[in-house]
RNA sequence: CGGGGUGUGGUGCAGAGGUAGCACGCUUGGUUCGGGACCAAGAGGUCGCUGGUUCAAAUCCAGUCACUCCGACCA
């Protein structure tokens, strides 16, 4: 089956995506399930992922002048309990612990749903002066949210995750912060992900519990659903003043602090699979890829086959390309199939036909292209390619992502979009209602509203009155 | 929390009162190797749990637990 054929078949039937989505991340070896509902196993090539993502990013967040630091992972409930809608929130979802032994605990302590309470507590007491500020300061940690349905990597109960926590002397300063750290993961995303996103402002009923504006990039997936995956909040003063985060001013008056805090998670790579797979399985851009290129001998008790793989796999090594030669006995075709699956980006094969020519085939995973290659210069045209295709599967993702985004006048069209799983893109007056029947009448939601508020309509496409804003719409995980 | 569904070797399933089976995987030996190889010989299960009916229960009945899908809630 072509791709088009299978993103267009997929496209039709949620639930065999879904049963598609599952039996890539097993057989990839990603995940196993975990003995509580909703947790995960992070198997060993999944983390690998995990660790390269996370690698990135943390080189990014601390070129923005960021430090990591580490916080509690149990916090006294009436610390949550400070910020009114914050607490509102995250209630329902929070784990707390009651007891220790059979003795019950003076005050209950949750297991952190997100750290802006903990954190906001401690830079109450490490902030006095506008000389302490801005304090930038970001965690890597794991925390948990006890949701009703789960989906490995996309919600669990337990996750990873990188939460920034910044406060600032002003509003403007905070800001401009948030907005920076938006275009850090909208970057980060494409470059690295290889993975295009809307990018833009929630609006009030999806921002963050706490947040005067939440910012997001949402990304689309291969059924045409959104994923919100990566969020920058601009708190204001919400939790200074409750915190009591407050600093003396130049001008000798005691002011509190405005804050700004992001954060992406291990949903990230469930995003991966579902912007990049395809019916064979996972596709990895090189950037993330824990195997970039795996090398596969044919007939390889030979001894001249093994002695060309291993001589191609030094030199693979030594232009740092993360390279595998596996001369394991499974049958080539297995191995085919199983690192495709896996998403190894490019395969090489080395047979006795191939030595005497003095070349490899090379096969590359996002188009399934298969090509000769010479054995003297195999290692620098693999490190060529690898680019290549860290680049054209962006274009890839981004065209599928275009040609998705249809712009609608009224509900008739939207309908139309989101059945069709496009994101629709309408002017919009503002109201909470309108949102609340798209949600019933379609079961999608409002995404985000783009930073380019050039008119697309006049009338709000829900209830026809005048328009505010511009926004996208569609289902989300 | 509402509405379904499923629990039987590692995995996926069949068995619908009478000796617990099949496929894949796993182990050993051999032949293979350019798209999930083949042959041969093996290992592996008190049928989710508790109680009941019966000469006899994986199978029928009652209860219970777990998992799962669809809704509401969420990164």
């Amino acid at each position: 089956m072509a791709e088009k054929d299978f993103v267009k078949e997929i496209a039709d039937i949620e639930s065999d995506f879904a049963q598609w989505y599952t039996d890539v991340i097993l057989k990839s070896e990603l995940v196993d399930y975990g003995p509580v509902k909703g947790t995960m196993v992070i198997r060993p090539y999944g983390y690998a992922i995990w660790e390269f993502i996370q690698k990135n990013l943390d080189e990014r967040i601390k070129a923005t002048g960021h430090q990591n630091a580490y916080f509690p992972l149990f916090i006294p409930e009436s610390f949550l309990q400070k910020e009114a809608e914050h607490v509102e929130g995250f209630a329902p979802e929070v784990a707390r612990v009651t007891h220790v032994g059979q003795e019950p605990l003076a005050e209950a302590l949750v297991i952190r749903p997100t750290s802006e309470t903990i954190i906001c507590e401690m830079f109450s007491r490490w902030i006095q002066s506008y000389r302490d500020l801005p304090v930038l300061i970001n965690q890597w940690a794991n925390v948990v949210r006890w949701e009703k349905t789960t989906r490995p990597f996309l919600r669990t109960s337990e996750f990873l995750w990188q939460e920034g926590h910044t406060v600032h002397a002003t509003e403007e300063e905070a800001r401009e912060e948030t907005i920076k750290m938006l275009k850090v993961y909208q970057d980060f995303a494409k470059e690295e992900l290889a993975m295009p996103v809307l990018v833009g402002k929630k609006s009030p009923k999806e921002k963050f519990a706490g947040a005067v504006d939440t910012y997001s990039i949402e990304a689309m997936m291969l059924d045409g659903k959104s994923l919100q995956a990566g969020t920058s909040h601009y708190l204001g003063q919400n939790f200074a003043k409750p915190f009591n985060i407050r600093f003396l001013d130049k001008d000798g008056a005691h002011k509190y602090g405005y804050q700004s805090s992001w954060g992406v998670s291990t949903r990230l790579i469930g995003a991966l699979i579902m912007v990049h797979g395809d019916q064979r399985g996972l596709a990895l851009p090189p950037k993330v890829a824990p195997i970039q290129a795996v090398i596969i001998p044919i007939a390889a008790k030979k001894p001249e086959v093994l002695e060309t793989c291993e001589k191609a796999l030094e030199s693979l090594k030594a232009l740092g390309i993360r390279a595998k030669l596996d001369n394991s006995d499974a049958s080539p075709g297995w191995k085919f199939n199983e690192y495709e699956m896996r998403g190894v980006p490019v395969r090489i094969e080395i047979g006795p036909r191939d030595i005497q020519n003095g070349i490899a085939m090379v096969f590359r995973r996002d188009t399934l292209a298969k090509t000769e290659v010479k054995l003297d210069s195999l290692a620098q045209e693999i490190k060529k390619l690898l680019d290549v295709i860290q680049v054209d599967m962006y274009n890839k993702a981004n065209d599928f992502l275009q040609s998705h985004i249809t712009v609608v006048q009224n509900m008739r069209e939207m309908e139309e979009a989101i059945q069709n799983k496009h994101f629709a893109l309408s002017m919009w007056c503002g109201d909470r209602a309108c949102e609340d029947l798209v949600k019933e009448k379609l079961q999608a939601t409002s995404r985000n509203m783009p930073f380019d508020q050039t008119p697309c309509g006049d009338k709000c496409a829900i209830c026809g009155k005048e328009a505010k804003f511009k926004i996208y719409w569609g289902k989300a995980y």
